[in-house]
DNA sequence: TTAGGATAAGTTGGATCCAATCCAGGATCA
DNA sequence: TGATCCTGGATTGGATCCAACTTATCCTAA
C-alpha cells in the first residue's frame, strides 16, 4: 500500500490500471488490451502482461489464453460470498491488531466517520468507507490476511458503488451507527464486542446488496 | 484443476513449477532462477517469468524486483493464521456444496479415508489428506471460494509434511476419527455438524502444528 | 434466407537481444 | 585495522520482432 511511484515499469502500471479499475473506470466484463495500455503509458507490451499478471493476484482482473485480460463480472450469489467471507475473515485481522490500537488511530477513525456521515457524493464515500475499514485493520501485522482482505475490498468495490448508485446516500444512519459501535469497542479493546460489530455490519450490508439485483451482471 | 497437459507454455512452466514445490523439491526460502527453468524445460525465459506470477497469485512464490523469485518461507505465526482462515473459510464451501453431495461422492470418500488410514508413508499422507479435503468442497461451484481454499493449502502444505515428518504417523485415530464423523454429518447432510466436526479437525490440527516450532523457519 | 466454412484482420504468446539493477569481492584511504 | 567505495559478474527487467491463436466477416451453397 506505498503511495510512492514505484521504479519498476510493470509496478506503475499495475497501479495505473488498479487505479482504472477500482474508480470505476474500467467496470466489469471490460476488456483490457494490452497495446492500448502500453501506448497509453508509453511502455511495450511487456510489462504490461506483468502488470496484468499482478492484478489477476490481486482479483481485479482475469486472463485466459490468447483471449486477453478483462475485468471480471461477477454474480450476485458470487458478491454474496466474497461477502460471507469477508464477514468471517475480517474479523481475525480487527482482533489481531486490537492490542496495538492507540488513541491517535482512535482518533483518525473518528474524524474519518464524521466525514463519512458528511458526505454527499457516492465515490467519495465508497472510498472513506474502504479507508475507514482498512484502517481499523492497520495494526495486524498479518501481511496474508491483511493482502486477502484487500483482494476482497477489490472484487467487490464496483459493485458497492453501484449498490449506492441506485439507493443513494439517504438513511444510512444504520451503518453509522455500526461504523461509531466499532469504534467503540475498538476503544474499550473489547475483541468480542468488536468482531460482532464488525461481522454484523458485513452481514446486514450483504443482505442489503442482496435486495438489489440490478446491480450485478446479468 | 485440470489434469491435461496446458497448451500454452507458461501454463505448463507453472504446473511443472508448482508440482516441484508441492512434493517439497523446492523447498521454503529457496530460490528459483528463471534462467534454470528456462533451460531445463526447452523455453525462453519470458514464459518463465509469467509462469512465476501464476504462482505468485496462487501464493507458491513471492517475488521483488530485480530480486528474483522465492518460496516464502513461513513462521510459525504466519502459518497458524493460515490454519486460523482455513478454520473460518473452509467450512463456507463445505456447508455451500453440501446439497449436491451424492452417494458417488461419499464412496469415494470412505475409500480415500481407508486408504489414508492404511497408509505409512508421510509424502502419500499427505497427498491424500489433501485429496479427502478437496473432495468434500468438490460439490461447492463457488469458484472463487474454492480457489481462495486451494491456495490455503498450498501455502501450508510444505508445513504439514515437516509436521509429520517429525511426528510420524502413528497416533493418527483422532484424525481418523474426525474424518469418519465429518463423512457422516455429510451423509445425513447436516450442515451444523459438518461445519462443526470440520472446524474442529483444523482447529485441533493447528494446535498440534504450533507445538512443533521445528516445523518453521528460524 | 440461412447455415457453414474459408479467410483475413486483430490480438495475444514466445524468442532473442539489450539495458538496468543487485551483490560480492577486492582495493583504497583514513 | 576497519570502513567505504568501486568494479565485474550474475540476474532480472524491458523492447522489438515473429508466430500462433481467436474472432469476425464475407462468400458459397443448400
Amino acid at each position: 500500500m506505498t503511495t510512492s511511484a514505484p521504479e519498476v515499469a510493470s509496478q506503475r502500471i499495475a497501479a495505473y490500471l488498479r487505479a482504472e479499475i477500482l474508480s470505476g473506470r474500467i467496470g466489469p466484463g471490460e476488456r483490457i488490451r494490452q497495446e492500448d495500455v502500453a501506448a497509453r503509458l508509453g511502455a511495450s507490451r511487456l510489462p504490461v502482461r506483468e502488470a496484468l499478471r499482478i492484478l489477476e493476484a490481486e482479483g481485479l482482473t482475469e486472463h485466459s489464453a490468447n483471449r486477453g485480460a478483462r475485468v471480471p463480472a461477477l454474480t450476485m450469489r458470487q458478491v454474496d460470498m466474497l461477502y460471507q467471507i469477508r464477514e468471517r475473515v475480517e474479523p481475525l485481522a480487527l482482533v489481531d491488531g486490537l492490542p496495538r490500537v492507540d488513541a491517535t488511530l482512535l482518533d483518525r477513525l473518528v474524524d474519518l466517520e464524521k466525514r463519512i456521515e458528511a458526505g454527499t457524493e457516492v465515490g467519495e464515500f465508497v472510498a472513506l468507507d474502504r479507508e475507514f475499514h482498512l484502517l481499523t485493520y492497520s495494526t495486524c501485522d498479518q501481511e496474508l490476511l491483511t493482502s486477502m482482505i484487500v483482494r476482497l475490498w477489490n472484487s467487490t468495490q464496483h459493485y458497492r458503488r453501484a449498490y449506492l448508485a441506485i439507493t443513494g446516500l439517504s438513511h444510512r444512519w444504520v451503518a453509522h451507527a455500526e461504523h461509531n459501535l466499532l469504534i467503540e469497542a475498538m476503544r474499550r479493546g473489547d475483541p468480542a464486542d468488536a468482531e460482532r460489530y464488525l461481522a454484523g455490519h458485513i452481514r446486514r450490508t450483504r443482505t442489503e446488496l442482496s435486495r438489489h439485483p440490478e446491480a450485478f451482471a446479468a
